[in-house]
DNA sequence: CGATCGATTGAGCCCTCTCAAGAGAGGTGG
DNA sequence: CCACCTCTCTTGAGAGGGCTCAATCGATCG
């Protein structure tokens, strides 16, 4: 397999302050793969082999719970590392990576992570920036799990993905992959048949368009609007 | 002030790694501050001037919505390392840290940071290993707050609390920290009121024991159990 | 064109919140 | 040292948001 093109990557944050030869050498031990829709990138409990860049597509890390429930932690988005383990002392993936669209992924051996950190110190502390901005994402949906109810919760979550993975088309801003009302129920922490009412209702007043494992958010500022009205206060 | 004595502090994770000269260094960069119980090390929103160890004693970090609702997110224990938002990359402070209880604590400036972990790359390797693991607490709790009824969560919340911050005493094990029903509603997203009626049952039950701020867990064995118990399997 | 997967919608209930009141424990100041 | 005041905890009553159970519809894909 050919080396990956470093023209590509050199931009991301988790390469800031890598130079041209450094980050060839990087991308050296680095291999690509795709994976279709659906099919899991990596599994919860599954030895951490590897830790990943994805390049295109989208990739849904979620967690199962010993009874079976499924909570989704987050969306990976084009440009971003995930299952970084290793990097984190783990030895197993606390989550499973799955495809929600066709994507591409880079992919390195664990092993490598000790000596390219030694080399290139400033990995570390791009992924230290990476792990804390999810630290806070992670922390932002304690908060309003612990404080809103569920419409609110639920308009949440669609902005920011909307922010993270927009698409604008003429009415209005697309989630850029396949999305089921099931999914946003378990970002959201209700169950699949709260959100098709909360987004039936939207969809009356105009707020969205929808289908199967599709959604156009037509006024993102009303949903905004949603996302930070106080309860009662309508 | 003296300088902090290495053998205090040589065994931490957080210095994992870090030889005599090499941790003196280190420390000598630091102070030590005394907090009283109840007094704020650093405020939300604040400028993120300083990154904190804590040498004995317990802190509280907790957020505050627009609306004005708290939200604890976790009790930091001796030894761990707080207020790293330097670290990764933050302009300020992203919740407040309170002493719950009186308490010493190491400051560093946050101009120190990149210089020191320039010169001790284990620096940047242990607190990326140390916001992964909060990183994975913080995924356990949107987990549970997704999946759990609320007295699972309280139970959840008083085993870790036990287990993190616990002291062994003649009738069971007892939170090392006075800690109210209200903070553990803010811990698991519910009301004092719910707490108060939950431990009140526990308490007739014989499970724990608790006052003013104080709770001793006479049978921990069983309040484990209550957390794993699916809801309605009773 | 059938089968499967996702979405919709109604009915009823229950867990938990809200509102309300009061009791007990500690700390503090005179 | 006592009285008061504040903070914490307890407990009841009632309401409601969201879940569970159930059935149907629609769309996509092989």
């Amino acid at each position: 397999m050919a080396t990956v093109d470093p023209s590509l990557v050199t931009d991301l944050p988790m390469f800031t302050g890598l130079a041209g030869e450094d980050l060839a050498e990087i991308l050296r031990e680095a291999r690509s793969a795709r994976y279709p829709r659906n099919s899991d990138v990596f599994s919860q409990g599954e030895d951490a082999h590897s830790f990943f860049l994805l390049l295109s597509g989208h990739v849904r890390a979620s967690k199962t719970t010993p009874a079976g429930e499924q909570v989704v932690m987050r969306y990976v988005a084009p440009g971003e590392i995930f299952g970084v383990a290793p990097a984190m002392g783990l030895k197993r993936y606390p989550a499973t990576a799955t495809a929600a669209d066709d994507s591409v992924v880079l992919i390195w051996p664990s092993a490598a992570w000790p000596r390219l950190v030694t080399k290139f110190p400033a990995l570390a502390t791009n992924t230290l920036q990476a792990v804390g901005s999810r630290l806070q994402e992670s922390f932002t949906r304690v908060v309003e799990m612990s404080t809103e109810q569920v419409e609110q919760r639920v308009a949440h979550t669609l902005v920011r993905l909307a922010r993270q993975s927009g698409r604008r088309v003429e009415r209005g801003v697309e989630i850029d992959f396949p999305i089921s009302r099931q999914d946003i129920a378990q970002m959201t922490g209700t169950t699949l048949h709260t959100v098709s009412r909360i987004l039936s209702g939207w969809e009356q007043a105009g707020l969205i368009e929808s289908g199967r494992q599709r959604i156009v958010l037509r006024e993102p500022d009303r949903i905004v609007a949603l996302a930070e009205q106080a309860p009662g206060e309508v």
